[in-house]
DNA sequence: TCAAAAATATACCAATCGGTATAAAATATA
DNA sequence: TATATTTTATACCGATTGGTATATTTTTGA
């Protein structure tokens, strides 16, 4: 790992925080150089602008929880026990997610959207992902026979995700860690009740 | 209504878009004088600072929201109707809120938190009003013998209000308003399926 | 209609914005 | 260790930021 490669990744940490908490335009290069304890010089060195940042930024965050949440999912041994690890995950996502000043797949899609469509773009792309996963895994499900095959995969991928970021946005804005909890609760019970 | 009143008025439906694209940063003086073809000296002599004005336009396009849900709620007859009316008010959300450029209520709050304590407490307290409406409403319900006595008002009220919120997340970042289509069906077979 | 009051426009302020050219310093390679 | 290269710091750029004092215009009420 080079100097500059290590440096990249100190600012990429660094910044994550900030702009997660205050969004794109909020994210000056004042706070930047301040969190950092860098000059201008150095962040210009290794990034092209600071739309470039935040999307590496953008990228550092999500591909950790991204990685997490497969980790986690993979730790059961059949897709049936996979798809109700995606509600346990959710469990702990508002503590999970404390230090970065909430989770930035909600934060940066609302804050990008309408007026930054290279970084919506991205929040797009990896939503997609997600989605297509919870398919994926429902579709598993299906496979196995865990699952009723009448079920609609995609559209309750879609229910679960919309389900999961609701929840999410309601904890941070409330400051109540019972709307991720619940939220694995219900979903746990809707896979029981409606899927099984 | 005095000249100050309906400049004020004018101020603030002309900003309203704005502010809900932008965010309270990128929503910055030039554009609201470009937007209103008004001067700097117009709007301050309205408004005491950009937060106050921010503020305002908040309000204004949430209570124009809470009206229109209140007018299409009270149109059921019983409590049971009202508490369906509340799922069909969001079938056509996403429409309803295109030109705003999304709901205020979930772009305002992230945009807000974690960096302006002033806006962030509005949006607190039109949740807790909202919840509270919910929370209410289902209350009735039970009252009216129209849904189970064992349901917990309070707990699905949140649900409810999460999985709002999550449509209107993802209708808007994915532009797509089938979540919000869904969110309508589900809501209403969860109704029927867990509550009465 | 005319003067007092209210509302708006103009011109300006210091501070900060994102970005860059260049100089200085630190690193890597031979 | 000497030198070429990379990386970082400094100093600066024009543009824009939110905000204000004052002049001008518009509205209001007698």
């Amino acid at each position: 790992m080079s100097k500059s490669e290590k440096t990249k990744a100190f600012i990429i940490e660094t910044v994550a925080p900030i702009f997660n908490k205050n969004g794109y335009s909020a994210m000056s290069l004042s706070k930047i150089t301040a969190a950092t304890g860098l000059t201008k010089g150095a962040i210009y060195g290794n990034f092209e602008n600071k739309e470039q940042l935040a999307i590496a930024v953008f990228q550092f965050s999500v591909r950790r929880i991204l990685k997490d949440l497969n980790a986690h999912v993979n730790q059961g041994k059949t897709p049936l026990a996979q798809l109700l690890n995606v509600a346990t995950f959710y469990h702990n996502y508002y503590e999970y997610n404390r230090k970065l000043g909430g989770c930035p797949i909600l934060n940066t899609g609302v804050d990008a959207n309408n007026h930054n469509p290279l970084i919506i773009a991205k929040v797009r792309s990896y939503n997609e992902r997600i989605l297509d996963r919870f398919t994926n895994l429902i579709e598993s499900c299906k496979s196995s026979k865990e699952i009723k095959s009448s079920v609609d995969s995609s559209l309750y991928a879609r229910r679960f995700f919309a389900m999961i970021e609701g929840a999410i946005y309601m904890s941070y804005i409330m400051e109540d860690k019972n709307y991720m909890k619940d939220l694995a609760v219900y979903m746990n019970q809707i896979i029981h009740k409606e899927l099984i």
